[in-house]
DNA sequence: TCCATTCTCTGACTCTAGTCAGACGACTTG
DNA sequence: CAAGTCGTCTGACTAGAGTCAGAGAATGGA
């Protein structure tokens, strides 16, 4: 790793916790301790309470704790789960909704404050560095895992997938027609998925399909909205790579439909050429084939 | 204040916040509080503690405390001062050494690890943006103050200002030769000394002699080599010519030497134009003004 | 039906990170 | 040389942020 870079993010995290951080937490809790002002954050809307506890990584106990005393000052209320009276529902009274909302305006001032210092140039570049930024940290903590298609986290995915394609294709989309790739065919043996999350919600999956010797099918390829723009495609592609190569497959095929003009462009950028029709894919306007170097 | 450039800086102060302020902190403190591991570093090669307080921003009995910690776990010493015998230094002993070693093998591997989950090219991207972000946040946090030339900050900043002229001008410099510009009229009525703070450390500065209705004269423009680039001088020279303005100045005067060619270029950015020599200073080769609009 | 598991809550702790007041010796200055 | 100031230390507190070990209800599965 050059060192120049990591001496560059060195003291990127140090100038950004003193001036940010410091300022963030302290100057936000108010007079309420951080915790009950993070949980009122993260409560929004309602919410249960074991999904707070997963989303802070806060013990039960504490959370416990914390709300009592958000409810104690009037602004929280809970109730028991209608389904499942196990499980609490937290929910903002309306002093709660006026606090956070009221946090939000701080947070707001104190980004303005912090740009007002700046003169006009500088603050658009500051802006747009720190969008470059945010865009490439969240990038950078998106984790890859092959995982196996009936795991919540997957079935999310392929459903997202289906239903993104049923919008783009001309005549819709449904997994049930043109070439079937089951839960049973992207799990190893026969294939696998590599599922991309972000923290734990999954922003992106894609699929191979082995065929022993012969080249492996990708398949299901999708990346979230809300993740496009991170290179998470290229990289889904190339780990799926990785994954055929060292399966021994020689090569990738895929096929792909001629709405989905940026994964054309990327399966082109990254290696691939346009190849006669392999197989009889109801939806399919391209195939495309890429060799893969040998894999030792 | 453009709304969706606050939006910006919140979704990266949070992101942000999230991805390196959580690390860097509790990561690095291994098993010693945060507090001790800060105190560990500020130390360096030996500090007095008078320093490390400041520096630090803490109590005195806390260091106190944090230090006897650090005395007993053998990563420190401590013993008077020679000169004055109350104050104390801290000198890190052998292990304190490798431990802030440690600390910092740490704080490179974090970073290299950050770095490593990205693609080339965004890995690149992300330096780049940090870069920015770092520099504008820097520039962000300097604060402006009219000084007393007396004061140590400004004495500071008097005495860079005169040792960089020296070395760039032709010949050397001396503050007593040339128009002598003293404490007695950098000071109100007669005039005004900016000062340009970093934190607490001063890394800019410019003065002001006002004449009656006459035009005010700009003199002792400095920015601290380590704070260039980050429109300092141009953010100085605004800020003068509104105290020069709100002083009924009709305009601002200078005179400077051909070897500062930056500032220069920023006068005559900022509206500044040549004229005639006003006066016979003996350092310099351009004379320039700008006509004020009147203050309200 | 019963047993294991899930979810939440309570009580009893711990550790960090401070704050505050006062004591005390070392200097400084009139 | 006396009085005040400075730098440090100690003791006595406080609050926040959590951890850990159960207890007890609700639910799910064999």
């Amino acid at each position: 790793m050059d060192e120049t870079m990591v001496a560059q993010v060195r003291r990127f995290n140090r100038v950004v916790t003193q001036q940010v951080g410091a300022l963030n937490d302290r100057f936000l809790a108010r007079d309420r301790p951080l915790g009950e002002s993070r949980l009122l954050w993260e409560i929004g809307e309602g919410r249960d309470v074991r999904s707070l506890r997963a989303a802070l990584g806060l013990d039960s106990g504490y959370v416990s704790r914390l709300l009592r005393s958000l409810e104690a000052a009037g602004l929280v209320t809970t109730q028991r789960g209608a389904a499942d009276r196990r499980v609490t529902l937290a929910r903002l009274t309306g002093d709660g909704r006026a606090e956070r909302d009221l946090l939000d305006e701080r947070s707001d001032a104190l980004a303005a404050e912090l740009l007002e210092t700046l003169p006009h140039r500088q603050r658009e570049r500051l802006v747009a560095a720190m969008a470059d930024v945010e865009r490439l940290l969240t990038a950078a903590t998106v984790r890859f895992a092959v995982t196996d298609p009936d795991d919540p986290v997957a079935q999310h995915c392929l459903r997202a997938y289906a239903a993104e394609l049923d919008v783009r294709f001309d005549g819709g989309f449904s997994l049930d027609r043109g070439i079937r790739a089951d839960a049973a065919d992207l799990r190893p043996p026969n294939g696998l998925l590599l599922v991309a999350t972000l923290h734990a919600t999954p922003v992106g999956c894609g699929g191979l399909l082995f065929h022993d010797a012969g080249p492996a099918h990708l398949k299901r390829m999708w990346v979230d909205e809300s993740a496009r723009g991170l290179g998470l495609g290229r990289r889904l592609l190339e780990e799926l790579e990785r994954q055929a190569a060292e399966h021994g497959a020689p090569a990738v095929r895929l096929e792909t439909n001629a709405a989905l003009t940026e994964a054309i462009a990327l399966y082109r950028s990254a290696g691939y050429t346009e190849v006669p029709a392999f197989n009889a894919e109801l939806y399919a306007h391209h195939w495309f084939e890429k060799v893969l170097p040998p894999w030792e």
